[in-house]
DNA sequence: CCAAATAATGACTGATCGGTCATGAATTGC
DNA sequence: GCAATTCATGACCGATCAGTCATTATTTGG
């Protein structure tokens, strides 16, 4: 996607994946109906009719970000299971750093887009539950693949593999919903702790 | 709140529970933001002006309806504790009865108005807020209990009890989300199922 | 340097939003 | 049966919404 090639016209002055986070910030900060057009230029900096021009409308903008989001998820989990010594110490790591991102936002209290999203928006739109369907498919998919390789090595009993790893997907986003009303930082990881003990 | 009494004026002529309880499914439909005033008119039957009149504005209107679907939620997860054998098997018979909830609304998918508000409106109203963080103190407190008797009795060496209720409230809250994108029931019960080997 | 093309800008639009209010209907105490 | 009071009704209001568009600025190809 390296458009060196400028065709006539004038270029365009802005980053579209800066204005991809701008946008997605201010969606993650009130949610897709409570975010207004105003918001939206206040946030990344464009008018109106830049806005349109580039991304077509409030829907499609949204569907950008939340593509865009889901792409950097998806690379952050994937990034910590490969990284770390054994299949376990990866899920576990995926775990703690799930509690420290949910805990890291409680003051601000922002949360996940994709776990937002979620609950604003489905059932109800076909695009916005396709974005989110592939998400949890490829994560339950890279997750059971780690779970099945814990049970080779004999570091886990729990099976069927695919039944555990929608269990700690129901963690993960169960931990983004703790983490908005919880009051301390201590008490996500203490939940992400707890989660480990039905792998081992 | 027994008010036999009847002041002078004309007698309502609607059931005020039942009126929360239709609107708390139109904002269960579609979130607080996305529900109009039309929505809830008619959801509700009634018109705005009877609205108005009895329960102040939107705002209000969902705060009752928020305050006593906590209520029936907790009188349900109680009852699913108190009957049970042993502890444990109440803790069971409340994740897979989430599931079978979570599970049943798949279709329509409508899922829970606590968890959607979670997401939706915290933070920022400081009400909702007090709503939600009173309930999830109340379960959290009820599963600790449950655990600590659980443990008093042999059944599970899980400790401490509240960091596993807390990870009983997450795996719940986790479910709600997992059923707005599961295509099928049984996903929902093994994912309860898995979490239970955490407790044993 | 000019024509063509695209981007940036902000005033503008119709629709819908939450909320109000004047009116008429129903019920009470006296 | 007559005030007084409350409720039901729907027309109405200003504010705000997402979205449009004419104008101006900036760039390219020739």
């Amino acid at each position: 996607m390296t458009t060196v090639r400028t065709g006539p016209g004038r270029p365009r002055e802005f980053d579209e994946d800066a204005v991809l986070d701008a946008a997605g910030d201010a969606f993650l900060l009130r949610g897709y109906h409570a975010t207004s057009l105003t918001d939206l230029t206040t946030a990344t900096g464009l008018h109106r009719g830049s806005l349109y021009g580039a991304f077509g409308d409030k829907h499609r903008l949204f569907l950008a970000a939340l593509r865009r989001h889901a792409r950097l998820a998806a690379e952050t989990l994937d990034a910590d299971l490969s990284s770390a010594a054994t299949p376990l110490d990866g899920i576990h790591a995926v775990l703690l750093r799930q509690a420290a991102k949910a805990a890291e936002r409680m003051g601000e209290c922002r949360g996940c887009l994709l776990a937002n999203t979620t609950l604003e928006m489905l059932p109800g739109d076909e695009q916005v539950a396709g974005i989110i369907a592939g998400h949890h498919r490829w994560r339950e998919d890279r997750l059971t693949e780690v779970l099945e390789l814990a049970r080779a090595q004999g570091q886990t009993t729990a099976s069927p593999p695919r039944a555990f790893a929608r269990f700690v997907g129901t963690v993960i986003e169960g931990l983004w919903q703790l983490g908005r009303v919880a009051s301390d930082p201590r008490q996500l990881t203490e939940a992400a702790e707890a989660s480990m003990r039905a792998l081992r």
